[in-house]
DNA sequence: TCCTAGTCGTCAT
DNA sequence: CGACTAGGA
């Protein structure tokens, strides 16, 4: 789902991009996205319950792409999922059933080809599988955090904190969370097409003085978004319409407006659509995600003056701190069971480095580990100077050593953990 | 011109 | 998840 049409809505922003541009930055990556492409290689297996780590090696692939450009990665993964989207998991186990039962009646029948296409359909992202991951991840040097609610939040985070610089996904809607730049359609020689949050005045055609996010955000839940229906007949376009032809900030008068800001006659604004169009709000700007550096639950952005967290239970339930970080940790699944015993504490004493420098290139859960930081604007990524001399210096094989290459040679075996049955 | 609902592809040989 | 598209308002 996500919200339909935003990418073609946005093309003109768009920008096609690499992500070397980013060499020496950190990344953070939504780990549906790959695991769910890399799931299809091995279909079969998965639907079978029979071992494979073919969707491992597949994300891994862009693991080592990022690290061979010095790119810092931070894997992110889904943790609980909201109260408001059971009734969608739920819709979404019984196709996933129906497909499954499909597949086995097909290959009952002898037809192979048809029952592999039912069998790609039911393919899940288990929690072992984002396990796996996340210790192959984990023995390379890479940092992983499972949010305690959606990726999207999660990964919105990273980037409004200056952990990350970039988000690679495909889903439009980690846009709407308010990340800084992202990157969609990378492919694993790091192309992609990037977007930034400062261009989106320029995609709704809106003069600076009268662009606030707050109005792309409604624009867009108008159109319809995952927490939320659209109105019946309102697209992108017409919710754009809409955006551009108020002055108002007021949410509520601004959804009261609507039909005649459109001139459309019968169509009524509920006094139910409207607190359902606030409660979506309310997830898109308060969702619960998790902070490496305090090591605490905090909403997304802070709340305003006399909203409790309390008052947020379709934003994420709170859950206990310790709760939370082993959850992010990638020690506790959703339900509460220890599946590993990743501890990050050891770790932090083997950096011998230059760290001083570069303390953004520790591991997020090191006491030492600061954000970089946002980039300069406009500093990245298209600075011709920059590029032509990077490309100089690949070419000549003389790409100067980075803190991060060393950090990745010095660093000592980590401690045993659970790994089940990935080499 | 815009919205909607449905279908197809995602890997990799 | 998005891309694409036929069909309807």
């Amino acid at each position: 789902m996500g919200i339909q049409g935003l990418l073609p809505f946005l093309k003109n922003i768009l920008t096609p991009s690499h992500i070397r541009n980013y060499r020496g930055c950190t990344v953070a990556i939504d780990a549906y996205c790959w695991l769910h492409k890399g799931a299809f290689a091995c279909a079969e297996k998965l639907a079978a319950g029979e071992k494979t780590d073919m969707y491992v090696y597949y994300c891994m692939k862009y693991i080592n792409m990022l690290l061979s450009y010095d790119i810092k990665p931070i894997l992110v993964l889904d943790g609980c999922h909201l109260p408001s989207k059971k009734n969608v998991e739920k819709k979404r186990r019984e196709r996933r059933e129906l497909n499954r039962k499909k597949a086995a009646q097909l290959l009952r029948d002898g037809k192979r080809k048809e029952a592999r296409d039912a069998l790609v359909q039911c393919i899940d992202i288990t929690p072992q599988m984002a396990l796996e991951l996340m210790n192959a991840c984990r023995d390379k040097g890479v940092d992983c955090i499972t949010a305690p609610y959606e990726a999207d939040a999660q990964l919105a985070y990273l980037s409004q904190t200056g952990i990350a610089q970039v988000i690679i996904t495909e889903d439009s809607d980690l846009i709407l969370f308010g990340c800084h730049t992202i990157m969609f359609k990378m492919d694993t020689s790091g192309a992609g097409m990037l977007i930034q949050n400062k261009d989106l005045n320029k995609a709704m055609k809106l003069q600076d003085a009268h662009y606030t996010f707050d109005k792309f955000r409604y624009m867009c839940m108008l159109s319809g978004c995952d927490y939320h229906a659209n109105l019946p007949g309102i697209g992108l376009s017409k919710a754009c319409k809409a955006m551009k032809l108020t002055r108002q900030i007021d949410v509520r008068l601004i959804l009261k407006k609507i039909p005649m800001l459109l001139n459309i006659r019968n169509l009524t604004v509920s006094a139910e659509y409207i607190e359902g169009f606030i409660r979506a709000d309310n997830t898109f700007l308060y969702q619960l995600v998790f902070d490496p550096l305090s090591r605490k639950l905090t909403p997304l952005n802070p709340y305003p003056p006399g909203v409790k967290a309390e008052d947020m239970h379709y934003a994420g339930p709170p859950m206990s701190p310790d709760h939370a970080f082993q959850l992010a940790l990638g020690n506790m699944d959703i339900q509460g069971n220890r599946i590993a015993n990743f501890d990050p504490a050891p770790r932090s004493q083997s950096w011998i480095n230059d760290t001083e420098k570069t303390p953004y290139l520790l591991s997020i859960w090191d006491p030492n580990y600061k954000p970089r930081g946002q980039v300069p604007e406009g500093e990245e990524p298209t600075r011709p100077s920059t590029k032509g001399k990077e490309v100089l210096l690949q070419a000549m094989g003389i790409s100067k050593p980075k803190a991060n290459e060393q950090r990745r040679k010095s660093e000592p075996p980590l401690k045993p953990i659970k790994k089940g049955w990935f080499r």
